[in-house]
DNA sequence: CTGAAAGCGCTAACAG
DNA sequence: CTGTTAGCGCTTTCAG
């Protein structure tokens, strides 16, 4: 491993101008600098991260809070801003806290604190006041995606809005009779979301003039399985089976048609199925949808904490830009059955 | 953010005594030692990492290289690896590479070997020679999982033996039309893999006296979709549709399932389908398959990695331990039709 | 634009 | 068992 100093003997310039030329930061004549350059290549010298983070307060390094590794929405997330924060030299420790309040604690006063990370993505995570009083004191900016943070930064679909979309789309086919399958609220880590996407369902029903039924509501997890079972409940009635199901996720939506397909039901002739997401496999079920975009949001989310790192000169974070959202009509949603 | 001298102070003892209180190494008396706990976790002190590092050229980091994130297979890896290294301290950077050679040799030139990790975790990357070597040159460990690389342990199930497994069971049961969806030996980053899997299918046709019939052969992408379109190739032949498929992984299995119900077959009944993995929806699809577990695999990489950044006294690698794998039998194989 | 030099906060000999 | 001290390899004032 060269050193620093060695790339300075060479390019016969001081270690404080190797600095400056690699980094950037600073005034280094052209000459110098590809002096510099062409050494550094030569010797194929890689700056030490530990002693420049040391040096200069900056890692360099992002730090990610996810709660699943394994779930559509969430490795998407991920891959979006590994993806950003590799282009731009940046590194991505990741924290997954699957588990109990022990290691999520253990995140927080251990790990993040170690002055490993300049800052803080979490992944529908609810932090509470003290965790994001901790990194702000730290000078750690943090940016949330998928769970609203309050007092921080958050990107997260309208999924009130989102809701509602779907639902409209049903409503427009001429469907009435529509059920739910949205979150159990008692479960989730962060129930936001299901209650707003639950909201968005009722407005549209209500805007329609349709009255809200609660037994056309069914709680699930969000899985292929729990869609299936609720989808089971709702399509098995024996009278006023609803003619359109709108589930809170692509995964339930997939079960759902999984489950009209046992019960001997044609989707969409003798019920409709819309999720939300587009999921990998929205496209493969014929799966009409909402698109959202997490890939897309995690690049999202490492902008912003860029433009706070290392202030450009085309300023301005760009405030709340809401996040796209987009219906895609495939083959599970028609007319409702005459 | 208190540093290690105000600890020292407020403990009363000298700054390389609190160093090796927290550090664990070197010997300290009780009573120093918890004198020094108690002064910095009154002072919420956490070690800089980047100091640690630069001073002792340990980092408690260890780079995972993985190629997807949203594959169950490389998510549970990830995941394992995770789990393992939080508990004991370490973090985990992450290097995806989804793309394309520059992205890949960026990662190698330029993040690995920043200092910024203590070894490397491969997951199903190929590396090539001088990758290997570079690493070797800087005294970094590195360990696979799930692809063969040379000269380097590596964790993999015995794929031929798996295969072979999942195609004895069905042999068991009495079939011998049993059709293979295999990988796309073309396209594969690890071609290894299906190859394996389709020697361990025909050395157990052969001992079994049944001829290998390359038409009862189909590649696929190891997704649903494509083990979808594969299987609808297979059984959608006017005669001799083959009374099993044994497909090379859940994903494909599922796709199977999926496309011999659209032909109107039934699930065992006309045709057998077993996969490999133990996928998550495995069960709800009560596939028939062999479980891998890759869960533990990234926690073993783990391990092994631990043994020889901080050789314990229960010393030896556990050489090259066979992982474990296990047929499970469900619902979607039973005795051919008659 | 460039160089000299003072640390960044901790660890690891080395003495004691 | 503990304190002293010299760095780890780079960045960044501060002069020039």
């Amino acid at each position: 491993m060269a050193g620093i100093e060695e790339v300075a003997q060479l390019a016969g310039v001081s270690t404080a101008t190797v600095s400056r030329a690699l980094s950037g930061r600073g005034h280094v004549s052209a000459s110098s600098k590809s002096k510099v350059l062409e050494a550094a290549a030569q010797l194929g010298y890689v700056v030490s991260s530990n002693a420049s983070s040391l040096a200069s307060g900056r890692t360099r390094n992002i730090g990610v809070v996810i709660p699943f590794l394994n779930r559509w929405f969430f490795s998407s997330v991920l891959e979006g801003a590994q993806g950003a924060l590799l282009r731009r030299g940046y590194d991505l420790t990741l924290y997954n806290l699957s588990g109990d309040g022990g290691e999520r604690s253990s995140v927080f006063e251990h790990f993040l604190l170690r002055q490993r990370v300049d800052a803080v993505i979490a992944v529908s995570l609810e932090l509470t006041e003290p965790e994001v009083t901790r990194l702000h004191e730290l000078g750690k900016p943090l940016v949330g995606v998928g769970g609203p943070i309050s007092g921080v930064r958050t990107l997260t679909i309208d999924d009130v809005a989102v809701a509602r979309l779907a639902t409209e789309h049903l409503l427009a086919l001429g469907h009435r009779r529509i059920a739910h399958i949205g979150g159990d609220v008692e479960n989730d880590l962060d129930f936001h979301l299901p209650t707003n996407r639950r909201h968005g369902y009722e407005y549209a029903l209500r805007d329609a003039g349709v009255e809200v039924d609660p037994r056309q509501f069914a709680p699930a997890d969000f899985t292929i399985r729990g869609g299936f079972h609720a989808a089971k409940q709702l399509l098995g009635v024996p009278h006023d089976r609803p003619t359109a199901i709108f589930a809170a996720s692509d995964e339930m939506a997939i079960g759902s048609i999984l489950a009209a397909r046992e019960l001997g039901l044609v989707v969409p002739r003798d019920v409709s199925i819309i999720g939300i997401d587009d999921h990998d496999l929205a496209d493969f079920f014929g799966l009409s949808t909402v698109a959202q975009f997490p890939r897309l949001q995690g690049e999202k989310a490492v902008e912003i904490l860029m433009e706070q790192l290392e202030p450009g000169p085309d300023a301005a974070v760009p405030a709340a830009t809401p996040l796209p959202f987009e219906l895609r009509v495939r083959s599970s949603t028609a007319t409702p059955p005459a």
